[in-house]
DNA sequence: TGACAACTTTGGAACGTTCCAATTATCTAA
DNA sequence: TTAGATAATTGGAACGTTCCAAAGTTGTCA
C-alpha cells in the first residue's frame, strides 16, 4: 500500500526528464514542450503522485499557501453555516481551500484556532469575532501582513476590513412598516446587549419610533440569547406586561421563530394576533408558516462578498482596510400581518 | 511591518543557543534545561515567532500533519453543521485542526476538495459522501494509507470505517409508536429514493407495518427533496389522496418541519389533526411548536464519535475498517399527538 | 586521578519543492 | 558558415524544520 511518498524526483526518473521540468509542468508553465508535458503527466497519473503543498510553500516563502481561514462564532446558527457556504463558493473557485473553525463565542478558543491557522500559513482570514474580541487580539495577525476581513461584527479599533449589514437601517425600516400598519406598542426582542450589533439594531428601532412620533418604552426592549430558545423566553416576558405589545421587531430570525413558537404556545397566531419581524432572512424564513417577514441580509451573498474582498486584498499585496456596510431590505411576508387581509379579525378577538 | 519571517534560527541567535535546542523546546522535550527553556521561550515571545508547520511536516515525512479533513454534502442542513461542531470539539482538543468543506452533493466538487486536502497532507478524513459517490472515488485515498471514516452514508464496497445511525430500527420504532396510538394509514414522506439511507428507513417503515398487521400502500410512500421545501411538497401530494393518511413518518426533521408547515397551510394542526414524526433530532426539534417527536440521532454526538474513531485509527497507524451502527431512540414530544391529551378534541372538530 | 554515567547541547544532513543562472538544441538571417 | 535569437531543459541552492550521531558538561565513586 504505497507507503513511500511519490515525489517529483520519482516522476522525473519515470518520465526521463529532470525534476525541474516536472516542476514546470506542475505549474502549467508555457515553457515546456507539449510532448514532454504529456510524458510527465502520464507518469504522474501512473505513479499516483500527490503534490506536496507544504514543501512548495516552504520554498516560495513570500507567496502564501492556497488556504484561507474562516472562523465563526456559532456554526450551529444557520446564518453562519450559510455564510460559510458563500465563502466556500468563491474561495474554492479561486483555487483556494477553506479552513473552517467554530469558536462557540469563546475568545480563548478563537485565539487557539487563529494561532493554529497561522502556523499552517493561511493567506487570509475571514472572521466573525467571538463576543468580547478586542483589537489587541488581532494585532499580531495584522502586523504580520495577513489580510483579515471581519464579517457581521466589527472590532473597535482593529485595522482590518469589515463587511457588516446596515443594522440601523434594517430595524428602522421594520419599525416604520409596523407603525404604518397601525401598531403602537412595538417590542424589540432578543439579542445580547453587550454587542455592537445589538446596539445598532436597537438604535434603529428607537430612531424609527421617534420618527413616527411614538413613545419609546424601556419595558418593551427585552434582551435574551439570540437563539430560538431565547425568542421563546423573550416573548414570554413580553406577554406578562400589563400593557402587551402587539408587534415585535426581533434581533434575528432565530429569535423571531422562537417568538412565533411562544405565541402559539399561548394560543396566539403569529401574523394575525401579533406581528413579528425578524432579521437576516435565513433560508427557512420563506418556507416557515407563517412565512417570516424579515430584513434580508442574504448570508450566502455576504459570505461571497467577504471572500471576494479578501481575495482582492490578498492579490493586491497590501490594500488598506475598507469598511463596507451592506445594505439590507425589508422582505414582507406573512408574519407581520400585512400580506393577508385577516387583520380585521384582530379586533374581533 | 514584520515582512521577514522569524525563524527558529533567529530565535537561536537571540537566545544564544543552537537551532536544535530551540527545536527541542518547541517540542516540549524533557531533555532541555529549565533555564535554557525559559530563555528560549522569552525570545520566542519577544520576536513574535510563528511556528512553521509546513517545514516541520516536510521533515517528519511519515508522522503526519495535525490536520484532519471533514467533508459534508450539505452544510446548510443544520444536521451537518452540528455534526461538524461535534467533530471540531474532539479534534481540537486533541491538538488537531479541522479543514471543512462542503460539496453540495456534487461528486466533482467532492473529488476536488479531497484532492486539495491530500495536497495539504491531512492525517485523516471524515466524510459524509455526496450522492452517487462510489468506492472507486475513495480508492486511491485509502491506498495511500490515510484513515477515512464515513458518516451518515455508507459507500458500498469501500474499505473504510463507517458510522451510521440505525435507520431501520428508527423508522420501525416510529411506525410502531404511531400504530400504537391507533393510526392505520401512516405515510412515509420525503427523501431521495436513490440513497441507501432512504431504503433503510423505508424498509424499517415497511417491516413495522407488517409486524403490526397493517397493509402497505405504495401510494403512501412519497419521496421528495430531503428539505423543508420537500416536506411541504410531499404533504401536499399526500393530502390529495382519496383516502388521506392520518400520520406520517418523515425522512428527516427538515422534511417533518415542512410537513407541519404544509399542514398548517391547509388549516390542519400538526400534533392534533395529523401526527408527524421526524428523524435526526436536530436542535430546533425541541423548541419548535409543536415540539417534534423524532428519532434522536444526536448529530453532535455522532460527530464526536466519528472524530474519536478517526483519531484512534490515526494513532493505531493501521487499524482495519470497522462499521459502527449507532443506535437511535424515539423521543416523544408533541407532534405525534401522544404527549397531549388533546387527541379527544380531534373528533369534535 | 581516572572512568563512567547522566544530563545538555550541537552541527549537519535530510524532507520535497521552486527559483535562478546556465546550458543545450533548434531555428533564422546575414 | 556563423552569429544571434528563441525554445526547452537542467543542476544546484534555498526554504524552515527535525532527526541523528556526536560532543560537551557535570557529578559520583573507586
Amino acid at each position: 500500500m504505497g507507503k513511500e511518498r511519490v515525489t517529483v524526483i520519482d516522476i522525473a526518473r519515470a518520465a526521463g526528464v529532470s525534476k525541474s521540468t516536472v516542476s514546470l509542468v506542475l505549474q502549467a508553465s508555457p515553457l515546456v514542450n507539449e510532448a514532454t508535458r504529456a510524458k510527465v503527466n502520464a507518469a504522474i497519473r501512473e505513479l499516483g503522485y500527490v503534490y506536496n503543498r507544504g514543501a512548495a510553500n516552504l520554498r516560495q516563502s513570500n507567496a502564501k499557501s492556497k488556504i484561507i481561514g474562516i472562523v465563526v462564532n456559532d456554526l450551529t446558527n444557520s446564518f453562519f453555516a450559510e455564510l460559510a457556504v458563500g465563502v466556500d463558493m468563491v474561495v474554492q473557485s479561486a483555487g483556494y481551500v477553506q479552513f473552517l473553525a467554530n469558536t462557540g463565542e469563546s475568545v480563548d478558543r478563537q485565539r487557539e484556532v487563529i494561532a493554529s491557522m497561522r502556523e499552517h500559513g493561511i493567506s487570509g482570514l475571514i472572521l466573525s469575532p467571538a463576543r468580547g474580541t478586542e483589537a489587541a487580539d488581532l494585532k499580531s495577525l495584522v502586523a504580520s501582513g495577513i489580510p483579515v476581513v471581519n464579517v457581521v461584527r466589527q472590532v473597535a479599533g482593529a485595522k482590518v476590513s469589515s463587511l457588516v449589514s446596515d443594522n440601523h437601517a434594517g430595524t428602522r425600516e421594520a419599525v416604520r412598516h409596523l407603525a404604518g400598519l397601525g401598531h403602537h406598542r412595538i417590542a424589540f426582542l432578543g439579542g445580547f446587549p453587550d454587542t455592537a450589533v445589538f446596539h445598532e439594531r436597537l438604535q434603529g428601532y428607537r430612531d424609527a419610533l421617534s420618527d413616527m412620533d411614538l413613545a419609546v418604552h424601556g419595558e418593551l426592549v427585552i434582551s435574551s440569547a439570540p437563539s430560538r430558545a431565547g425568542g421563546v423566553a423573550a416573548i414570554e416576558r413580553a406577554l406578562l406586561l400589563r400593557e402587551r405589545p402587539t408587534a415585535a421587531v426581533c434581533f434575528n430570525d432565530a429569535v423571531a421563530f422562537g417568538v412565533c413558537d411562544g405565541l402559539r404556545a399561548h394560543r396566539l397566531d403569529p401574523g394575525e394576533d401579533f406581528a413579528v419581524i425578524g432579521f437576516d432572512d435565513v433560508i427557512e424564513a420563506q418556507t416557515a408558516v407563517p412565512a417570516l417577514t424579515t430584513i434580508s441580509v442574504d448570508p450566502q451573498g455576504m459570505g461571497r462578498r467577504a471572500a471576494q474582498l479578501l481575495l482582492k486584498q490578498i492579490n493586491a499585496g497590501k490594500a488598506d482596510a475598507e469598511a463596507i456596510v451592506s445594505s439590507v431590505r425589508l422582505v414582507v411576508r406573512q408574519s407581520c400581518g400585512a400580506a393577508t387581509d385577516k387583520r380585521e379579525r384582530l379586533s374581533l378577538l
